[in-house]
RNA sequence: GCGCGAUUAGCUCAGUGGUAGAGCGCUUGCUUCACACGCAAGAAGUCGCAGGUUCGAACCCUGCAUCGCGCACCA
């Protein structure tokens, strides 16, 4: 057995762990193993994106849960991917290129900027992987999938195909969100109102019918009067009801537009009349449409404004031209006033500039099966963690709107959609003929995106392992992702026959907090506040970095980062080392020590029914999806109940000449080192399967022996248990007393216990062992000094052996005990004197009351006579 | 406007009806034969506010405040 260095070094360690992992094969799933299955696929990142710390906490609560899952018998499937990411890779190519060439997409044309755009993904594509590699992801990377790879998109292709087949596909001319800068339409979900301080005008429009006499409107917009077509009021609205069916001027582009009443109106809004613009609002389209106004697009593609009967206006760009209008306005005396206003403004997620509200021609989805999915989770069938996010998850499919899926990017798949001769359209994957060109428009990339659950797999995989077991994602592509693969699961039935269970994607869906910074803001490359989890690795190792991040990840709950969280994971991984290491000094371990063969000590039967405890917690905690609590129970274990307590009280055991003491002792240690590194594996696997085998626990790795369960202990430990407790509790009375004494840690003392429980002296080499005290004696008549330090403790008074003692102090400190007590004492008495109390709390708490009645009464008298010592 | 979540020690967070907790930070003492990325001791909290239920509330109910998020509105 190699002996363990004095320092443990992740890089090299986490290194060659993982070479081995790979090599063994250890991650691949079997889609032909006889062992229950249980598979996540993996939230595919971008091709070309780089590990963000959100990345790191969602993959390596995938990796616990995969992990875990192979020590528990399970065959394990953790399919990782890529995504293509049409907008985000797109932009960011386009970018480089301008950067690089002064040139835009168009300048090189479709076909070269695809190109170029493969180039990049070729050189910047994997990355992320090979940083998925580093923080020991266990995900079976001969199964990688691409949303672009050939199989893939043919899927996605015919998926369309179907779906237009059985009506649900539509190509229309509607009302669509219209990013300016991308110059695509976007989904609904892609737009995120901002609130902007911006200015609302008060323009005046004459009465055609009534020249002098003006309409007062409220517009934010005023660089779109051109577009305007009509002019509403309420019905109701008595200040305006003579104007309706007349007519006023619409001051820019001069033309008579007409006055209509519409419902929609808010008579308390500005000035109670509405501008109508149908081609540039979705309400104005509306009431275009009831009232049949016409349309005029006064707007290019790309924002500017496009309208040559105002010269001063076009061409300019839609924020320069809203400067201009208004000011000619105010020089033509029509514009009564400007007041600063705060409104919401729809933003491109991608491209983050405004976007318009554009009437245009796309294809759209009308989502099947949304009742069917709102019901797989409202009756549980699946369960989402924390289940309160099912109630923004119900909402949004009860009032769900079609889906805009085409694009007018080029990185994306295409649209199965073929114009042939005589304006024909046909819709089938493969092109009808030579004289048919297929659709410019690509899917958006949520499109593909919706299918990963199952797509991926291949008929035999998922035949195994379809339905996935659970899926963990953030909270914010609820609607994107989530909510999209549960309706195509419910519709497309991929699943092994056509009951709704066996087509749900997933059966838990996990969402994780955010992570956010010690503001509170979110993670972004532009504030640059989020840390490089590169750098967190070298620093803390992979280990450290997945339990730091763990240990302080709610469920549910935003995170705010700080480095030190992640350092205590490294300290932690140190901890393990070095308690490792002190057992191996010893004497080689037993991989398989046998409780029933020992004799234990009352201190190994407290720490193993800890030990207990814990494992039961765990399993409690993984039930819930409940990682940090995980993460907690076992870091108190290991550093508190083990290391604190059981090691220091057994050195005493360890370092005797009693062989027999010695064995048990190191046998104990075997058997909970063996279960913490167990249990420990999934959040810590490389430092694990080192001490594993550094250990000599066993041949093989760790990664598939079986998780540790709870085991049966004999049904007296309960009194061993106690015993052990007040034997600790007195050691830290001790030690208070040394402390407030003023000894330093390193000299030795003399301790003695007055009480006539002799069966204690058994235990005084250990106690005075924890102590750090030369002697601990027994004397059931001990008089000391009046004025020595003493303790009230539950095994008796703990007197503190000095030469001479401070009795000012001596007695200030039992004035503070006996104070502390007082109180505690009269606390339990008055619940105790309230007859409602004793009548109606449970029996074991009023039992519980009267034992610390008890205790406490005896101890306060104790610390009196003490106390009365002194004077 | 509607909904969701949060509010506990200086900081980050546990704690779902019965004695207020952990880690970090801080103070003090220790290079004690695994570990100073450590050991030991300590100080530190009107559990956001106000009512209510209950023998008993950090915890359950109602209202309010503040922060965050989502949806709707957004002329």
């Amino acid at each position: 057995m190699a002996e363990l260095p004095k320092n443990y070094d992740p890089a090299s360690v986490e290194q060659k762990w993982y070479a081995r992992w790979l090599e063994q094969g250890d991650f691949r799933a079997d889609a032909h193993s006889s062992k229950p299955a249980f598979s996540i696929v993996m939230p595919p990142p971008n091709i070309t994106g780089v590990l963000t710390l959100g990345h790191v906490l969602n993959n390596t609560i995938q990796d616990v849960l995969a992990r875990r899952a192979r020590m528990s018998g399970y065959e394990v499937l953790w399919l990782p991917g890529v995504d293509h990411a049409g907008v985000a890779t797109q932009t960011a190519v386009e970018k480089h290129l301008w950067r690089t060439e002064k040139k835009s997409r168009h300048d090189l044309g479709r076909e070269e900027f695809l190109r170029r755009v493969v180039q990049w993904q070729d050189k910047h594509g994997g990355i992320i992987i090979e940083q998925l590699k580093r923080l020991g992801c266990s995900a079976d990377w001969s199964r990688l999938r691409y949303t672009f790879d050939e199989s893939y998109v043919r899927a996605v292709q015919q998926v369309f195909v179907d779906l237009y087949k059985e009506g649900l596909i539509y190509r229309g001319k509607r009302m669509i969100n219209w990013d300016p800068a991308a110059l695509t339409a976007l989904s609904d979900e892609e737009v995120i109102p901002t609130p902007q301080k911006s200015t609302l005008y008060f323009v005046r429009y004459e009465i055609a019918d009534e020249p002098g006499r003006y309409l007062e409107i409220a517009t934010t917009r005023p660089e779109t009067i051109m577009a305007d077509t009509g002019i509403a009021v309420h019905p109701n609205d008595k200040r305006y009801r003579d104007l309706i069916g007349k007519h006023a001027w619409r001051p820019l582009a001069r033309e008579k537009i007409p006055i209509v009443a519409d419902e929609a109106i808010d008579p308390e809004f500005g000035t109670g009349v509405l501008k109508v613009t149908p081609a540039h609002d979705k309400v104005d389209f509306e009431i275009g449409e009831r009232h049949k106004l016409p349309i005029i697009d006064v707007l290019h593609p790309d924002g500017r404004i496009n309208c040559p009967a105002v010269p001063e206006l076009d061409g300019l760009d839609r924020f320069e031209a809203r400067k201009k209008a208004a000011v000619m306005l105010k020089e033509s005396g029509l514009l009564a006033k400007e007041e600063p206003y705060e409104n919401n403004i729809g933003f491109s997620e991608r491209a983050g500039v405004p976007i318009e509200p554009r009437l245009s021609e796309q294809w759209f989805l009308r989502y099947p099966k949304t009742k069917e999915a709102l019901h797989v989770v409202r009756e549980h069938l699946i369960r989402f963690f924390p289940q309160h996010w099912e109630k923004v998850y119900a909402p949004w499919l009860e009032n769900i709107r079609d889906w805009c899926i085409s694009r007018q990017i080029w990185w994306g798949h295409r649209i199965p959609a073929w114009h042939g001769p005589d304006g024909k359209v046909a819709v089938q994957v493969d092109s009808p003929g030579s004289d048919w060109s297929q659709d410019p428009d690509t899917l958006d990339t949520w499109f593909s995106s919706w299918l990963w659950a199952y797509e991926t797999m291949d008929a035999e995989t998922r035949k195994k392992f379809y339905p996935t077991s659970v899926l963990v994602t953030a909270p914010d592509i609820i609607f994107f992702w989530v909510a999209r693969m549960i309706v195509a699961g419910l519709h497309f039935k991929p699943g092994k026959s056509d009951r709704i269970e066996d087509n749900i994607a997933f059966r838990d869906v996990f969402f994780t907090g955010l992570i956010r910074d010690q503001e509170g803001r979110k993670m972004s490359k532009s504030l640059g506040n989020s840390p490089d989890p590169l750098d967190l690795i070298s620093k803390y190792g992979a280990d450290g970095l997945r339990f730091g991040l763990l240990r302080m990840a709610p469920t549910g709950q935003d995170i705010r980062f700080e480095e030190k969280q992640i350092e205590e994971g490294r300290n932690f991984a140190t901890k393990l080392w070095n308690a490792s290491r002190f057992r191996q000094m010893h004497a080689p371990s037993d991989p398989a020590p046998n409780l029933a063969d020992l004799s234990l000590s009352i201190y190994a039967i407290e720490v193993l029914s800890r030990l207990n405890e814990t494992i039961g917690a765990v399993e409690a905690a993984y039930a819930q999806y409940l990682f940090s609590n995980v993460a907690q129970r076992l870091y108190d274990f290991f550093w508190n109940d083990y290391c604190d307590w059981f090691v220091e009280a057994s050195k005493s055991d360890i370092f005797s000449e009693d062989d027999s003491r010695k064995t048990s002792a190191l046998a104990v240690m075997d058997l909970v080192l063996s279960a913490v590194l167990r249990l420990l594996h999934p959040f810590m696997p490389h430092i694990t399967e080192e001490l594993w085998s550094l250990l000599g626990f066993g041949k093989d790795s760790i990664q598939f022996t079986e998780t540790p369960r709870v085991f049966g202990l004999d049904a007296d430990l309960a009194n061993k248990g106690a015993r052990v407790s007040a034997i600790y509790k007195t050691i830290q009375a001790g030690r208070n007393l040394r402390a407030d004494a003023k000894i330093p840690s390193n000299k030795k003392v003399r301790f003695v216990l007055r009480t006539s429980d002799e069966s204690i002296q058994e235990e005084f080499p250990i106690i005075a062992r924890l102590l750090n005290a030369e002697e601990v004696a027994l004397d059931s008549n001990f008089e000391t000094q009046p004025g020595g330090p003493v303790a009230a403790t539950v095994l008796g008074e703990l007197f503190l052996v000095v030469a001479e003692t401070d009795k000012k102090v001596e007695s200030d400190r039992l004035d503070k005990e006996i104070a502390k007590i007082e109180n505690e004492l009269r606390v339990v008495k008055s619940k105790l004197s309230n007859s409602a109390f004793v009548e109606k709390a449970p029996a074991e708490v009023v039992a519980e009351h009267r034992r610390r009645e008890t205790d406490f009464t005896e101890r306060l008298a104790q610390l009196q006579r003490a106390r009365a010592a002194l004077d």
